[in-house]
DNA sequence: TTGAAAGCGCTAACAC
DNA sequence: GTGTTAGCGCTTTCAA
């Protein structure tokens, strides 16, 4: 069994409140009577019981980050980013993975689990704009994503719009004007799916260039798998393109992989951008220029709103929507200029 | 404030104790006791206290899950996986990360963080065998990885040498005979690359090869980088070779992303077999053959035997250690057969 | 400078 | 069937 704070203080010879006193440094302790119970403390092995802190201080020192699949790079880097801040915090993070799910993630904003943590960190992907009530718990809750906009809670997300048009633009400027897209969501306006085609559609309004939905590839999820598959789709349909925006960079790689086992060679066939600028992208074959949609700043912003909110939770002040900076990061897949 | 069970009591005009039954589903309550208590629950919102809950039972409901760095995709997708076998037991998973660094590691194993959970699968990445006492903690542990073995704890791992040795023996049974390494680590002998490079001699030795350090690339970390540059080095020592085994998928990636730069062609020049069969394997260019160590299996495994431990910590038998199958997957960076 | 004691919300042994 | 109550280990107010 685990010494308790009665244990060290019988050794010590002392009352349990002299020990805590010891334990969070209140300064007046005569040092001998400090010694004691630092040896009493050493002896014992004592650490306190954090479950028995929390209930007294309603407290958990734990926040809970809820993502769709960790198993998904995107996700994996949010979170390392996400653990990382929060240590520097002193707090640990729980998981939960919601398989981007409507049904579970509403599930998961009700849950009795979510009491082993002070607040949530909520990448949404399954719910819309039609379940903004649901945001409106009792516990702080930081929105990321852009499935649901205009909550009563704090959002940090990324210019979709605005970094869609750029790297729309930025294949234009290189002389593309047949543009693809992977991974596009059937009636969606909201959604990282329907933003990003938003901004490729300003894109090539500004520039002249009718839309044309047959080089507009669908899918449902974001994986390698799903890429590839809407490759093969666009490529069965005989349909001609120069360029693809993938609206992620696993979706862009995934149509890669098709294009090459096509024949067709990226980039001096066609130019491929894709979205998140994951590690992977670095290393591709060819490697992958992608938007930087600031997803570190998002994952530390995101913990800083939360702490903050957790500290003073009466701060009243009103949901704040953040966003990220954006950049297009120019590799092989598509050079700015074309040889 | 949240609604207690002493709220919910009131409201429905019985005593705690009732409250308590029927959220715990016990047979003899009144059917009317029963509707009167559900619907006080209903109208409060009533959600038990974890926290109280989990002084008074001693235990959370949560298990702790170590591992380096959850960007990289491995960890990634181990984590994804305990995640979801932890919670078909209903059971919260609070990840830390490491960055493999020993001393992070042994803080971690007597943190007082780790109060928050009644357990730990720790995968250890800057330990080693002189540490194996730190493994003597008083909580539940599953220990992950090849940094140290026959410890007092239980341990799941994967067939290192015996794996290491089938893919060296698929690259020589295709024809290749100068099998180059990516991600050896010096003077090690346990440990992952260790004992992958042990199997790597053993086949060659079965062969007939002497074994040639010159075509063995050292590496620190095993991120895409580092295999890239380690194949870099190799080249600029004009060294020759027909197959690279990469200790793991990501080192296998990078050096074939460099191998690509100078225009050498896989598998056509160079086979090449990684290890860990991540989801990005199958989407290269080309797809990478590669050992599939039974990383799913160890990870619904740690869980499974650590809630066991953690359900009957007397059971005492002793600790044991679980080999996952493994099994070398086909792809087109390694055919079986050269054309 | 230190001690006594209440109480955080819940569970469960025991009483009625 | 339902109520009373002790106590999990800690923090904190109040006293001494």
């Amino acid at each position: 069994m685990a010494a308790t704070l009665h244990d060290v203080a019988r050794i010590a010879g002392v009352s349990i409140k002299t020990v805590s006193n010891v334990i969070h440094d209140y300064p007046h302790i005569r040092p001998a009577t400090r010694a004691k119970v630092e040896d009493a403390i050493a002896e014992l092995g004592y650490t306190p019981n954090l479950t028995a802190r929390n209930l007294r201080s309603g407290r958990t020192g734990a926040i809970a980050l809820a993502v769709p699949d960790l198993a998904l790079s995107y996700f994996g880097e949010l979170a390392a980013e996400v653990i990382a801040e929060a240590e520097k915090a002193g707090v640990v993070v729980l998981i939960e993975q919601t398989g981007g799910d409507r049904r579970r993630e509403l599930e998961l904003l009700g849950s009795p689990r979510l009491k082993l943590t002070d607040g949530l960190i909520f990448s949404a992907l399954g719910m819309g704009q039609e379940d903004v009530a649901s945001l409106g718990v009792e516990y702080p809750l930081v929105l990321l994503g852009e499935r649901v906009f205009d909550g009563p809670v704090d959002h940090v997300t990324m210019q979709n719009v605005e970094g869609a048009r750029a790297a729309t633009e930025f294949l234009l400027a290189s002389g593309r004007r047949r543009i693809a897209v992977v991974g596009a969501h059937e009636h969606e306006v909201i959604g990282s799916a329907g933003l990003r085609l938003r901004g490729y559609r300003e894109a090539l309004e500004a520039a002249g260039i009718p839309y044309d939905d047959d080089i507009v590839a669908y899918t449902t999820l974001w994986h390698r798998a799903y890429g590839a598959r809407a490759m093969r789709d666009l490529l069965d349909r005989g349909v001609e393109f120069d360029a693809v925006f993938g609206l992620n960079d696993t979706l862009a790689l995934g149509a890669m992989r098709t294009m090459q086992e096509a024949g067709i060679h990226v980039p001096d066939d066609v130019s491929v951008v894709g979205w998140d600028d994951l590690d992977e992208a670095q290393y591709s074959i060819p490697s992958l220029t992608t938007v930087d949609p600031g997803s570190r700043w998002i994952a530390r912003t995101a913990v800083q709103t939360l702490l903050k909110r957790i500290a003073d939770p009466e701060s009243g002040h009103a949901a704040q929507l953040h966003l990220a900076d954006f950049r297009v990061v120019e590799r092989e897949s598509a050079p700015r200029t074309l040889t």
